[in-house]
DNA sequence: GTCGTATGTGTTATGTTATAACACATCAAG
DNA sequence: CTTGATGTGTTATAACATAACACATACGAC
């Protein structure tokens, strides 16, 4: 992946030290596990390390390939279980528009995560969306709806995968 | 559907004169048609009926149900194809949240659309998102991403199905 | 320690959503 | 009435997801 000599790579489209980012998660995923008194089991840990590499969406079929070319987890449940793990306790998130999960980029936050997904690469970028993002709200409040999780994808083409058609 | 005498119905949980917005909707999609050159088949306009008739989340296969026990049309492909045709011309939105399709509630608008969806009785509500809106466009024009879609979806419990449950 | 319960995993089978590929039909323009 | 573009029928299969039940492991109570 990386080409440079450089420890800083793209975090869904903007540069950050890759290898720190991927310890910190699984670290913060460990405190969380400990604390709230959850198990990070070996599948679990391994299948947030996988989606971690690249900030990427992944299909659950995808992780479960790589699960399986380490013996840990021979079948689609075993990847759908600690795939909804994961997202259940917020340290990865599925991405509805590619039927995809993404490791979340600010673990530890309470944060309401909007998404920026390139088409081409599938990377994925994590922003938090501001409660003043929320017109649906307003809509929602107005009429007795009660919103229980909100869901903002943008798809498009990231800078990267634009320079590649027109150099 | 309608128990009562009157004409008001809830569009998305907000009450309104259903026969004459199904009646609008489609006349719209003819006019759009015509205008555009495009053919507003008799698949194409019956799937949108379809969709029309209540303000819900309708999978493919829902759809295709409908259109099968009419003789329109008896395979998956069918039903995609129609219901890819209204989402491209505007007439209907699909709903990633839960692989279904919605009627457009706003046909004729060029609109950024957010929608409430209520998990149990799977009615959906349309709106359409302020520019202000686009936290994650701030964040996209300065890592140089270009967003083409934006998708909105807040999940949640419409009034009445709240009502029901403790009434 | 060991017993019992709760939680996680393995495994089989199947359900649901979506599309590829190719043949045939229809339409509108020349 | 031919031609090309667009839409539909049909078969097959891909991709995504879960139900159900058996077995294993972790962990607290005793």
């Amino acid at each position: 992946m990386s080409s440079s000599a450089d420890p800083e790579e793209t975090l869904g489209f903007v540069r950050h030290d890759h290898a720190r980012c991927v310890a910190t998660a699984i670290r913060a995923a460990e405190r969380h596990c400990a604390d709230a008194g959850l198990r990070f089991t070996a599948v679990r840990r391994r299948a947030l390390e996988i989606l971690l590499e690249e900030h990427k969406a992944m299909g659950a079929y995808e992780v479960l390939e790589r699960l399986q070319s380490e013996g840990l987890g021979a079948q689609p449940p075993a990847a759908y279980r600690a795939l909804d793990f994961l997202v259940a306790n917020g340290f990865a998130h599925r991405i509805e528009r590619l039927n995809a999960f993404v490791a979340c980029s600010l673990p530890g936050e309470n944060h309401v995560p909007a998404f920026l997904i390139c088409r081409n690469c599938r990377k994925v970028a994590e922003t938090t969306a501001l409660p003043s993002a929320g017109i649906p709200e307003i809509v929602a409040g107005a009429t007795g709806f009660r919103i229980e999780r909100m869901l903002i994808e943008a798809e498009g083409c990231c800078a990267d995968c634009q320079e590649e058609r027109e150099p």
